[in-house]
RNA sequence: GCCGAAGUGGCGGAAUGGCAGACGCGGCGGUCUCAAACACCGCUGAGGGCAACCUCGUGUGGGUUCGAAUCCCACCUUCGGCACCA
């Protein structure tokens, strides 16, 4: 043994300085993290029911490789609330899992070679031990992987289930395309020629036979958010993303021509069958089903390049109003069916084959699109609706667009004088009777498209069979497994397609030759129901235990990036009302109360990808500081739902803030150089102040951080227990430390901070037990302290006085004085009177016993 | 472009109708040290003043109010989402 009795001579060699052991998180935390997972601490007994239920999930991370600072920042305050609630006595759940499946790991396949399941499970157990050294009290025995068969094999059965009761779906759409590569996601479109990430080749659409969700179906009941306490932002966002629009649907019949007979009918859809007169020209969507019968041979070419043109753009781009309209008129009309006028279709790409009946009326008068649109192409532009302080005649050089609730009709045939909403009712019922028109309720929502042309997924389990066609793969087959080997051949389209293994199947009805279904499920999908699944994730009779689901969900507190606001988070919550549909499960809701954190933003400011190269690798951090410093700074940094660039500027000053409560708890008698006043108690002030002043200063603090928790405000309560920490050092040294309440208070400090800094506030209470020959018990299964209003009563306190809303002086009175009172001391303090220069006010504002403010009239 | 959010000292931020800048970083000065580091103490929005104090100040412009960082209107900038990244 090497003598150590030099050391401690040399941290000893100042007088009054320090006299225990540094604060070494490093050879601190490794050891509780053992500790805790040894006594199983941690482990939710989910069949528990003494206490009540506390479901806090997280959102389940992508395996991406290594877990980054923004994990950290994700996690960790998750894992302060987990505590927190658990010191509060109930039985806490706080599981965690992998997204597993997803482009990533197969681009890295298709790139490196290898199997994406070898690149994702070497990810997760990287990504496994370095959860742990955060400290986090994730239940890993209920941890679920979604590539893993004993998962995906209920994305299946439950898939099969929505088929059955009609809310799965086959219907042809366009996909981005590259005739080398396959189908592209959006990410893998570059630049504005859109050409293919590999191969540089012009991206085309393709059109392919793909399954679909009846999302629609739940629009409604998506709309409300009864019983569930969101955030409002993401309720209005996801209110938006549905846009329900309440109008009719009116049919154009088109007039013959040389190329046509005329006849065909042409649905709109419309939220103002009030301006129909106003109705001077019809927009179809390029891809509408009649564009090619209705346009005229000599208008034939025009029509297919702008088609063509049209496919190429992307969405966001066609539906920009600050683009200029383009479109063409395809040499064929319709019939306005309220007035039998003759008006010219034209199609343009800021009319979506998607939305609606991927056809319009065109309103110029009252539409910026049709307006402009209108304006290109010389087209009359006809008033239906008077903008107020305007008149039937007056020129437009603007569309007015506004609701129909407050206007008055013009210019609207037999309907003149009717108020909007009226007329487009009477409009539509007249239409109706001869079976023109219906009232109708479209949404902007679209059905969720699940297929993805990928091997790296969950096989949709069907079969398609010459004789019996679409054949769903029957129950006790499933789950169809992924072939374990998989070609990618240098290339990105899809392996499955050439595996002929997995492409020969025979007919489960007919037993004849039949080809298995290749395209996967979309990863929403997994994500879409993987907190049931946490509850059960071994069982193999059905994709969730209902009297687990029925005891544990909905999900108390979910957390997770305002990035998902509106599809994960909608497609999570169609699930839930889908699966409740089959009988599986007894709620409507996912998720009781949700809070969306801030995403960490590379030192640049973009997202932290690899390929940017702007990743934060947590580990040299932990190394020097610790988990606990790390943890807390990611706490203390911002508000959580806020975010931004990641910088370690200011880390220090949390590791000293720690390194103040280490001392001040293990060593309160010290006293540093640098403090002329250590060891006195502050002037004026006897040894009973200092204990009244300790003891107010720890209940004050206890009051604000648990409010902070509550509210997931964070950086608040770590500031606030700074401050209480910079009062106690106040005090270290002097007769005060080490009193009754000093202790209190120390004991308040550690009992608030170790939800946030775990294994820190572990290591000093079980050092204080030591130290008192108490046998050692966990701080985490300690009681959250109560607080003592009486503590923090004060009897006199200050008022800010303020004359005309200006600052002037503050006085002190006795708390609960009469407003008589109050402006007796106002009035009677010289800096008031000095600023009043001899002028009275003539009024006096009274903020609840908080401020004054004086009013004087007249400069 | 559309939907949602955010703009406050040199920096991260606090205050969500009532004292702008809590807490922390950085900076300056000091104690300790042979010295440095650590630790500790004090000061630190800008401008003016010997000082007491005064004036200005929360993206820009307007408004409401006794009083606005906070509420309303318009604009600018940044971030998230826009349906195949997750």
């Amino acid at each position: 043994m090497t003598d150590t009795a030099d050391t401690t001579e040399t941290a000893d060699r100042t007088p009054g300085r320090t006299r225990v052991e540094r604060y070494d998180p490093t050879a601190i935390e490794p050891r509780w993290q053992a500790r805790w997972a040894e006594l199983g601490l941690h482990d939710t007994d989910l069949q528990e029911t003494s206490r009540p239920k506390y479901y806090l999930l997280t959102m389940y991370p992508y395996p991406s490789g290594d877990l980054h600072i923004g994990h950290w920042y994700i996690v960790t305050p998750s894992d302060a609330l987990a505590r927190f609630r658990r010191m509060h006595g109930y039985n806490v759940f706080f599981p965690i899992g992998f997204d597993a499946f997803g482009l990533p790991a197969e681009n890295a396949a298709i790139k490196n070679g290898g199997h994406p399941f070898t690149w994702t499970m070497k990810n997760i157990e990287n990504m496994r031990r370095q959860f742990r050294t955060m400290g986090a009290t994730f239940s890993w025995k209920h941890e679920v992987v979604t590539a893993d068969p004993a998962y995906y094999r209920w994305n299946q059965w439950l898939f099969l289930r929505f088929l059955e009761r009609g809310l799965a779906y086959r219907q042809r759409s366009a996909v981005d395309w590259c005739p080398n590569d396959g189908t592209l996601a959006r990410e893998q479109v570059e630049g504005p020629e859109r050409r293919c990430w590999r191969c540089g080749e012009l991206v085309e659409k393709r059109d392919l036979d793909q399954w679909y969700l009846k999302t629609t179906a739940y629009a409604d009941e998506l709309l409300s958010f009864d019983g569930i306490d969101w955030p409002e932002p993401i309720k209005i966002q996801q209110t938006n993303w549905i846009g329900r629009s309440e109008g009719a649907q009116i049919d154009f019949e088109t007039a013959p021509t040389d190329h046509h007979e005329g006849g065909a009918s042409i649905r709109v859809f419309t939220t103002r069958p009030d301006t129909l007169f106003g109705a001077t020209f019809m927009v179809l969507a390029p891809e509408h089903p009649l564009v090619t019968e209705l346009t005229a041979p000599g208008r034939r070419a025009e029509v297919d390049a702008y088609v063509a043109q049209a496919r190429r753009r992307t969405e966001i781009d066609r539906l920009s109003t600050d683009r200029e309209k383009t479109g063409v008129a395809i040499g064929a009309d319709a019939i306005n069916p309220v007035n039998g006028e003759r008006i010219p279709i034209f199609i343009a790409d800021y009319v979506l084959a998607g939305y609606g009946t991927g056809a319009i009326m065109a309103v110029p008068a009252h539409d910026e699109r049709d307006f402009a649109l209108a304006t290109a192409f010389g087209l009359p532009i006809r008033r239906v609706v008077a903008a107020p302080g305007t008149e039937a005649g007056d020129p437009m050089s603007d569309a007015y667009v506004a609701h129909a609730a407050d206007e008055r009709l013009v210019n609207s045939g037999r309907y003149d004088g009717m108020g909007a909403d009226d007329g487009g009712r009477a409009i539509v019922a007249a239409l109706a009777e001869r079976g023109a028109a219906e009232p109708t309720v479209t949404y902007r929502l679209r059905d969720w498209l699940i297929s993805r042309q990928r091997y790296w997924g969950t096989p949709i389990p069907v079969i398609y069979c010459e004789r019996d066609g679409i054949v769903p793969v029957p129950d006790e087959d499933l789950p169809v497994l992924l072939p374990e080997t998989v070609d990618y051949r240098g290339r990105g389209d899809n392996p499955l397609n050439h595996d002929a293994a997995f492409l020969r199947v025979t007919c489960p009805r007919c037993g004849e030759a039949a080809r298995r279904e290749t395209d996967t499920m979309d990863t929403f999908v997994d994500s879409s129901w993987y907190w049931f699944r946490y509850l059960s994730p071994d069982r193999t009779d059905g994709p969730v235990d209902r009297a687990m689901t029925d005891a544990w969900t909905p999900v108390d507190q979910y957390t997770g990036g305002a990035e998902h606001a509106v599809m994960h988070l909608l497609y999570a919550r169609f699930w839930t009302k889908a699966m409740r549909d089959c009988g599986l499960i007894g709620e409507d809701e996912p998720f009781r109360r949700l809070f969306n954190q801030g995403q960490i933003l590379g030192a640049d400011g973009e997202r932290m990808s690899k390929s940017r190269g702007n990743v934060e690798d947590p580990d040299e951090l932990v190394g020097r500081f610790g988990a606990d410093t790390v943890r807390l700074f990611l706490m203390f940094m911002g508000p959580w739902d806020q975010g931004g660039p990641w910088s370690p500027t200011g880390i220090g000053g949390v590791h000293r803030f720690l390194n103040r409560v280490w001392t001040l708890a293990l060593d309160p008698h010290g006293r540093e150089h640098g403090d002329p006043d250590a060891g006195h108690l502050p002037v004026g002030e006897s040894a009973a102040d200092a204990a009244a002043a300790i003891r107010a200063a720890a209940h004050r603090t206890l009051r604000d951080v648990t409010e902070d928790y509550d509210g997931f405000r964070f950086n608040t309560m770590v500031a606030k227990l700074m401050e209480l920490a910079n009062t106690l050092y106040r005090y270290r040294g002097t007769e005060a430390a080490g009193d009754t309440e000093w202790d209190e208070a120390i004991r308040l400090l550690l009992l608030m901070l170790a939800p946030a800094a775990p294994h820190i506030t572990e290591e000093i209470w079980s050092r204080q037990a030591t130290g008192a020959g108490r046998p050692w018990t966990s701080i985490h299964e300690e009681s959250w302290p109560i607080v003592d209003e009486r503590a923090i009563a004060v009897s006199v306190h200050e008022i800010p006085v303020q004359i005309n809303g200006k600052l002037r002086d503050r006085v002190v009175v006795a708390t609960g004085a009469d407003q008589a009172t109050i402006e007796a001391a106002v009035l009677a303090s010289p800096k008031v009177q000095a600023a009043l220069a001899g002028r009275t006010p003539d009024r006096i504002i009274h903020a609840g016993g908080k401020l004054v403010n004086l009013v004087v009239r007249g400069a």
